[in-house]
RNA sequence: GCUCUUGUAGCUCAGGGGUAGAGCGCGUCCUUGGUAAGGACGAGGUCGUGGGUUCAAUUCCCACCAAGAGCUCCA
């Protein structure tokens, strides 16, 4: 869901305006069929709108069409949408006698209106919007009549928490979907259709790109054959460009000490989110001696008192301690390491799905170490290398995000002067980057601010890509140093970037974002060569192990079948190109050139092929 | 982690208290065909796992595991 900004909340486009409409509409179905559900709130969000309901019956999607029967009556009754100011006291009696978001009176108080009451600052203007029997506490606005919401559809109920807040009561949220015609309706259901082929998931499947398997582990995922050659490019791809802006790459271990992790800071402030340690065998074995509980040990890791590895949650701390190796001079700096390096967090079992969010995945991380008077331009070197790797897939449609410390938490390390020194070279770069941006409160790292690129999947939710932050206070934690122009000793400032994020979301975006036709250079299998019939298999070899030899990742289809059918299949599994040959192109060495999405091309000679393919994936051509 | 939904062949799914079906895919054979499906035959399933109810469970109930949607979280 992307946020509104502020402005956009308080004045609602006409959209919205129905769709807030509509929630009420929905509503006031739901009380008739169940008069004793607490209503609490129910606000206009993309392409629909939702109301969070509490209730003893389970609402299933069984529900839906007896939901829906009882909104059509009430569309069809067009009842007047009425507001009404009443004062904070006559809107509390209301409340209390169970009549707001109700029917009629209740024998138990409207108890989430009661609340929300007491969230509506003093002074200000308080509404209750009426349609027929039913009123709710509103500040609106709405649609003249009900009879206006004629497109809409109840899509999915789930668990929210009332007020967003995990500590409070779970309550029923039913989604629904409206537009302001019948034709916008269906042609926004068709687009779901639509999305739903192009879902990472399932290409991922069909294409024998990655899988995951139960006894591997959730999260965890397994490239396959084809997979990995997607990924293998990606990295080659960013290894060049590495290469070319001056940095050096590292190889660290997949594990390092808990007390790395306990200066860094990520084993005391992630605990939670990280698999649990693993402890040497010798520590084991004392503490069984000790005659060491279940109990016992569950506090001692919740302490972190023990000793033992962590599965690394970052390559921070190894690459510091790469820098931290040998003595440094300001004339080496910056000091650029980058890796692609696997790291390992335990995301709730809930979040997990995809390729988008895993337990395991591979950043294509680097850490850059550099002199204070340095950050500004290397931000921007990052930012741009950020911008050229998504411009070149061709991945534009991104948002920019700068994600600030949130001042009212208490979760972040470090000297409040270090972030704000921080923030503001952020804010600088992005500025001079000229791209649109938001700035976002508590979005920021426990270490730092940074600058994210955001992109959306098929169904709309928002995932964090590529990144880079600014951070004053590892460097500190770390007490690393370099030696300045005076001879002294001075504290480095660190930059982490990661243009990707990480190969397996980026992948899984990447799936979606072609809807599995890859261009060329990333294709798995580049070239199908497709013989008319075994009478031309000799010059279909040939042709195969020309393009083989130009480094082209060719498959021969030795199948028994039709061309037609051959064509099928290759189309179906998004080879770029299909070179059908026959005997005429046997006998004038050429190939009838069919491409998966401009179809056919023509005749050419192989030769020609040969180079205009290879001069496709040298150029990453789209 | 929370709520709901789902789990039947490699994939998509139908079925249903009396030990299972379709299409596609796969295998063998026939067919040598010119830009999105040629034909015949055949092999695949402890119906997610473990308990319970029952004469009988894949079907009903419970728990667990996993997936999906949303919420919360996300270094």
């Amino acid at each position: 869901m992307s946020r509104k900004t502020l402005e956009q909340r308080h004045e609602m486009s006409d959209i919205e305006r129905l769709r807030h409409s509509c929630a009420h509409v929905l509503a006031t179905a739901v009380m008739r069929i169940w008069p004793d559900a607490q209503l609490a709130g129910g606000p206009p969000v993309d392409n629909g709108f939702y109301y969070d309901i509490s209730l003893d019956h389970a609402i299933t999607p069984a529900d839906f069409e007896q939901i829906e029967a009882e909104m059509k009556k009430v569309v069809k009754a067009n009842e007047t949408f009425e507001r009404l100011t009443v004062s904070r006291e006559e809107a509390a009696e209301l409340a209390k006698a169970g009549r707001l978001g109700a029917l009629s009176d209740r024998s138990i108080p409207s108890k989430f209106k009661l609340d929300m009451l007491n969230d509506i600052p003093e002074g200000e203007e308080i509404s209750i919007f009426k349609n027929g029997d039913f009123q709710d506490l509103c500040a609106g606005p709405h649609v003249g009549r009900t009879g206006n919401c004629k497109a809409f559809k109840v899509m999915s109920v789930a668990a929210a928490y009332y007020k967003g807040d995990s500590d409070n009561e779970s309550v029923q949220r039913i989604y629904g979907t409206c537009f302001k015609n019948r034709t916008e309706l269906d042609e926004h259901l068709e687009k779901l259709e639509e999305a739903k082929k192009r879902d990472h998931r399932k290409l991922g499947r069909e294409m024998g790109l990655f899988a995951i398997d139960e006894a591997v582990g959730q999260g965890l995922i397994l490239w396959k054959p084809k997979g990995s050659v997607i990924r293998r490019e990606l990295q080659n791809f960013i290894s060049k460009q590495l290469d070319a802006q001056g940095y050096s790459e590292v190889f660290t271990p997949h594990i390092g000490k808990l007390d790395l992790y306990r200066t860094s800071g990520h084993f005391p402030y992630y605990q939670d989110s990280q698999y649990p340690p693993v402890i040497e065998r010798d520590v084991i074995t004392k503490l069984a001696d000790e005659g060491c509980s279940c109990a016992d040990l569950h506090n001692i890791l919740e302490k972190g008192e023990i000793e033992g590895f962590l599965l690394k949650p970052m390559n921070c701390p190894h690459h510091i301690k790469i820098y931290d190796s040998e003595p440094r001079s300001y004339r080496d700096l910056p000091v650029r390491l980058a890796e692609f390096g696997t790291v390992y967090r335990w995301e709730q079992s809930g979040e997990l799905g995809g390729m988008t969010r895993v337990r395991g995945f591979t950043q294509d991380d680097a850490h850059l170490f550099c002199l204070p008077e340095q950050v500004a331009e290397e931000i921007q070197g990052c930012l741009g290398l950020v911008k050229s790797v998504l411009g070149t897939l061709g991945m534009n449609d991104y948002r920019v995000r700068l994600s600030l410390r949130d001042p009212d938490s208490d979760k972040y390390v470090g000297d409040p002067a270090n972030w704000d020194k921080a923030e503001q070279a952020l804010r600088d770069a992005v500025t001079t980057l000229g791209v649109d941006y938001t700035e976002e409160l508590g979005e920021a790292a426990f270490y730092g601010p940074k600058i994210d690129f955001v992109v959306s999947d098929v169904i709309g939710r928002e995932w964090q890509l590529g990144t880079v932050q600014v951070d004053y206070n590892l460097p500190e934690r770390f007490d690393l140093s370099y030696n300045g122009a005076d001879n002294k000793s001075h504290r480095p400032v660190m930059i982490h970037r990661a243009p990707f994020g990480s190969l397996e979301r980026f992948t899984g975006l990447l799936i979606e974002h072609f809807a599995g036709h890859f261009p060329t250079w990333l294709a798995p299998e580049q070239v199908r060569i497709l013989p008319i019939s075994d009478k031309v298999i000799e010059f279909a070899e040939k042709a195969e192990a020309a393009l083989r030899e130009n480094g082209i990742r060719v498959v021969l289809d030795r199948t028994a079948d039709k061309v037609g059918a051959k064509i099928r299949l290759a189309q179906l599994d998004k080879v770029p190109y299909m070179l059908v040959v026959g005997e005429r192109e046997a006998e004038a060495n050429q190939v009838s050139v069919r491409h998966a999405r401009k179809g056919d091309l023509g005749t050419q000679s192989l030769d020609d092929f040969v180079t205009a393919i290879v001069d496709e994936i040298n150029q990453r051509a789209l």
